[in-house]
Parts: C-alpha cells; structure tokens; sequence
DNA sequence: GTGAAAGCGCTAACAC
DNA sequence: GTGTTAGCGCTTTCAC
C-alpha cells in the first residue's frame, strides 16, 4: 500500500494525496479532495512508509531512551511517564538498556542516531561524560534524566536531592539520633554525589558533630557494594545509631552487614534508603526510604525533550521534582547507650 | 556524510564504495580499492543513512520486543538475554510497554510495523490471540515468549510448568502435605492455564483427594487479585496446609490474606510462588518459588526469530526450558492437627 | 487547488 | 572489477 495507491483510488495526484493526509497542508487542498482522499487511504489500510518519509523529512518522529539497566525497578515508572508524553504527541519511543557499560552506550547511542532518532532522554549520564557532551554539542536535543552532569549545558529533570536527604536526616535528628552515618553512592554520579553534598549540608545544620558522622563510599549501587561499606562503618569503635544510605540497594547490603555481625535494624541501628523501590514495605523491617516521583520524572522530561525538538537552541533548564520521606519499620528512637 | 562523499575521498564510483562497504558483497571489488573505500569511510566517519537502505532493502535490522509491563522484574533479563544475542547479529532491539492493554499493543505493533521491524518478540500473547494470529498470516516473522498461544502456528520458548509445578507440588508432598491448595492465574494466559492443569496433574500423580485441593482463580497477576482469591480458601472450614501459587506477585497476596486472618506462614500455611522475582530471598518469611531460565528463555526465542528471518515459512517450534525449584523459608511441614 | 518533477541516500541489476 | 542507471515511497517547491 503506498501513496501512489491512495491517489489513483482518490483519483488525484500523488503529491496532492500527500497533502491532504498531513495536517499541516491540508488546508491547501479543497475540503472534497481531503475527504476523498481520506476515505480512500482509510479503505486501503494505509500507513506511510516511515523510511521514505525520513529520508525526505530527516525526522523519524522517534525517540531514544537510554537506561544503566533496566532491571532497576526504578526507570520503569520514569519510562512509562516518558512514553504516555511521547504518545500524545505521535512520538514512538525507543528504548534501550546499557547494563552500565559505557562501550554499550556508545553502541547503542550511535544506533539510535543511526536511525535518526529525533532526540534523546538520558538515564545513565555521569558527571563528567564527554559521550552526552559530543552530541549536544552536535545539536541533537537531548535531556536528562535523574543523573545529571556537572556542565549544566543540558536540559534535566531529577528528584531534589538536597530536599530528600535532609528530611531523611531531619526525621533521625528528630527521633533522637546524633550519630548519622552516611554510605554515600558512586561519586561520579550526580546522584552519588549530591547526596552525599546534601547529608554534609544537613548535618552541618542540625549542627551534628563531624567527628561523630562517619562517611564510607559504596562504589556501585548495589548490595554487595553497600556491604562492603557498610562493614567498615560498623566495625567502629562507637558505630553510628543511624545510616542514611545512597540508596535503597546500598541500605539493603547495609542490612546485610548489620546481620553479620548481630546488629538488628532498627534497635542498634536505624537504616534509611532512597528511591523507594517497590517491595520495601515487605521487607524485615520494612525500609524507610526517600520517594521519588518517578513517573513525573518522566514525564517532565519528554515535555522538555519536546522543546528542545521543536525551538533548538533553547536553554539548559534543569527541573528538580520533590521527594518525600516514606517512614517504615526500619528508622526508631536510638537506644540508651547500654554499657557492655 | 554519505556514501557519495566517501566514494569521492576514495576516488571511486559510489555503487562501487556500497559493495565494499557491504559484508556480502565486498569480494566483487578488488583487495586495493576494499581497502581505500573503508579507510575513507572511517577517516569521514561515515555513517550509512538507515531509511535510504531501508526503502531500498525493505529491511531495518531492527527487531520489536513487546512487553506487557516493564515494572514487572521478570521481563527485564529476558530482554536482556534478546538483545545480547541480536546485537551480535547486528539488529537493534526496539522494546516497547503495553502497560497490559490490548489498545496499547495494537498501536504499538503498528508502530513497529511501520517501523519496518523485521520481526517480533512477543511477551503478551493470550492463549486467543487475533492479533497476533493476524500479523502471523500477514508473514511477520515472529517469536512468543513466556506466554502462548492456544494454537500452535507460532515459535514460541517458555518456562516448562509442568515440570515446574510438578517439583512444587513434589516438594510439599515430601514435607507431608495432603491439602494442598492452588491459587490460579489469569486463565486467558497460558501459564496461568497451563500451571493450573499443571497442578491437576500434579494433584492426581501423588494421589491426593481432589476434595482436599481447593482451587481458586485470581483474575491478574498481581497481589491484590492475589489476595482476593487466597482470602476466600482461607475461609473454608478446614484450609489446605499449603498453597501452591500461580504466580510471585498471587504468593504475595496471598500472604496479605493469611496476615489478615492471623495464619503464620509457614507454620500454619505453606506457600509457594512461581517466577523467582529479587528481593523474595528478603522477606519474612523468604519466599519458596520456582525459577525460571529468563535470559536463557530470552536468547532462545532471539535465536529462533533470527532464523524465521532468514528462513521464513519454518515450522512453529516451541522450546520449554526447565524450571526449577528454589526453597527458602515459606514452606515447611504441617503442623499435628492440633484440637480447636 | 492541483499536477508535474525533482530528489532525499542507498542498493542492485546490468553493461562494459 | 568498476561504472552506469534506475528507483525504493515520500515530500515539496514550482507552474499552472
């Protein structure tokens, strides 16, 4: 079924079939054309051969989405939230999953340009990441999402930080804690890293003692580098009575450590994650954790992509969505100290 | 960059720079010239324009995966096991989210359609498919996964229930149960379908009285539907001692309906789950499921749909890839019948 | 308001 | 072996 097949049943011309099946110019064919036309593409079963109209156009009407691993419950959401935008307005999107190894970013970044993908939302960006740097400097409209990078030259939306992290430390303060540690995340994400920016700034306010807040650095998201923190911190002379971690993950190793060596959570020590994974509230204990908007993420982001796509050339807009603090089982009044 | 600007670098004649830029035709051209045409290809970094080959091809090296919810863990690895395997290929992996609406999944394999994909991996089918029965007589090439079709026209790689739901229901017979109830999935499903015939089977092989193996259907795959079905077994005069669930998230449910009627799992009632989703090993208690091959099942149905590619009209095979059982806490044996 | 014609970048059949 | 040529299906000036 191409065009050609829809003039000769309308019994017009190719390039006025054309006109009439795109909004935009159909004003410019007589309404009796527009309905002839239609019906026939309508009876035919036409869809426009999306190559040859790339080809012509250089646009696709695609997106990419550029997820570190799509077995992290937290980008479904953030994905879903994209595609409804995307849908709306006639966007396919195309999604993709490194498994955080940037040579598949790069493959698979290349691929979706390949296939001319009209622009790009970005999950996996590092702080310093000369890849997404490359190709905005190229002009392709591209914005991030939940992992920012420290050159603010890219539009992005993520979950404010600073605000999640210091209700989180404002909730143990307030349950009596003074001695907060922190297993801070990867430090060349920006997540990582403003987390770990934002529990300094917190304790400085709630003018807890430097000395007494200890900080180790998990060097992935994921248990067994939360363990591995976790083990050193607990292994203190005087441990912390509350960890605020980079994230749910790394509170779960966490919990892991404490298990070890007979630590029970949140008795000896209160545990807060961040990013409120689905199951948590099943967990023993069930975690408390920092929530974030996931689907608004999303959201917010194929709107700003849709932006950059249609005005290039705009500014770098940076969207921060409030997060809040979910309380569960995991987070408790310290214990009087106990002599041993 | 197009083919003519690399042809002129290297002092050719463009059709000539397409056959020794292309695989497959590249020793119709002399050694020298191979070489002069790829070193000016690299030196300009080109980049073949994907829609003018695809108009000319009719093929997009691009292969539709469509889900029917990203959120749930146990399709992530299977994609992952997809793409690993069509990258090597050469194919991009296109994934797309029905969010479980048969709407959606139209509109979105139209899309890909238009899209040119040159075949599908299809996680959504229901044992009555016209959908994809259709795009199957139009000659998609075109692979299901995890869930079948009724009628067998189709290749498809599974999880094999039977064995499955066989080793479960083994299991809590060696630990001394005679009642043992089911909690069914979604029966438009093959795999709630086939665990449920699985599981009479099951029931007969180790002679157990049909009477004391209550069955009911949860009408979706997930904890609510879950505890709605569980809660009316719990309310017969005598329960089953264990209960063999449909899928994880009908386990889950499940247990809601024991906490709320104040049974303890396992000591009172066994449960038994279907999938392996993370994080079962951390609740309380941990749960007891069967585990599937994902990526595995992933990698075989990418290997089946590229040989439907470059062999169409094959037969329909279907490849059931064991399961297997992973106990953890939430079962156990009976309970003595105690005195009320 | 409609038709004619050119061309997007590539491949493949054919001529040399 | 290499060059020539036509055309995939669409959009978009430009005439009329």
């Amino acid at each position: 079924m191409t065009l050609r097949d829809v003039a000769r049943a309308a019994e017009v011309h190719p390039g006025t079939a054309s006109k009439a099946l795109n909004e935009a110019t159909r004003d410019r064919v007589a309404p009796g054309t527009v309905r002839r036309v239609l019906a026939a593409a309508e009876r035919l079963g036409y869809q426009p051969n999306t190559f040859a109209r790339g080809l012509r156009t250089r646009r696709s009407y695609a997106v990419g989405v550029v997820l570190p691993d799509l077995a992290n419950p937290l980008f479904p959401p953030i994905v879903r939230g994209v595609e409804k935008l995307l849908a709306k307005a006639g966007y396919a999107t195309l999604i993709v999953d490194t498994d955080n190894d940037p040579a598949a970013e790069e493959r698979l970044l290349a691929m979706l340009r390949a296939r001319h993908a009209d622009g790009f939302i970005i999950a996996t960006a590092r702080r310093e990441h000369p890849v997404v740097e490359k190709a905005v400097a190229d002009g392709v409209p591209m914005v991030l999402v939940n992992r920012l990078t420290d050159a603010a030259l890219v539009p992005a939306v993520a979950g404010d930080e600073v605000a999640g992290i210091s209700s989180a430390v404002e909730h143990l303060v307030s349950l009596g804690h003074r001695r907060i540690g922190h297993l801070a995340g990867p430090q060349d994400l920006s997540t990582g890293f403003g987390r770990y920016r934002a529990f300094l700034d917190a304790i400085q306010r709630f003018e807890l003692a430097a000395a007494d807040c200890p900080i180790a650095f998990a060097d992935a998201y994921n248990e067994a580098a939360g363990l591995q923190a976790a083990r050193g911190m607990l292994a203190a002379p005087v441990p912390p009575t509350a960890i605020m971690a980079g994230n749910d993950l790394i509170a779960l190793g966490c919990l892991d450590a404490m298990a070890e060596v007979g630590l029970n959570c949140p008795a000896d020590v209160s545990v807060i994650g961040f990013n409120d994974l689905p199951m948590l509230a099943r967990l023993d204990p069930p975690l408390t954790t920092v929530h974030l908007p996931q689907e608004d993420i999303g959201a917010e982001a194929a709107k700003l992509l849709l932006d950059c796509i249609n005005e290039p050339g705009g500014s770098a807009k940076r969207l921060l969505l409030p997060c809040h603090l979910t309380v569960r089982g995991s987070t408790a009044s310290p214990m009087p100290p106990r002599p041993r």
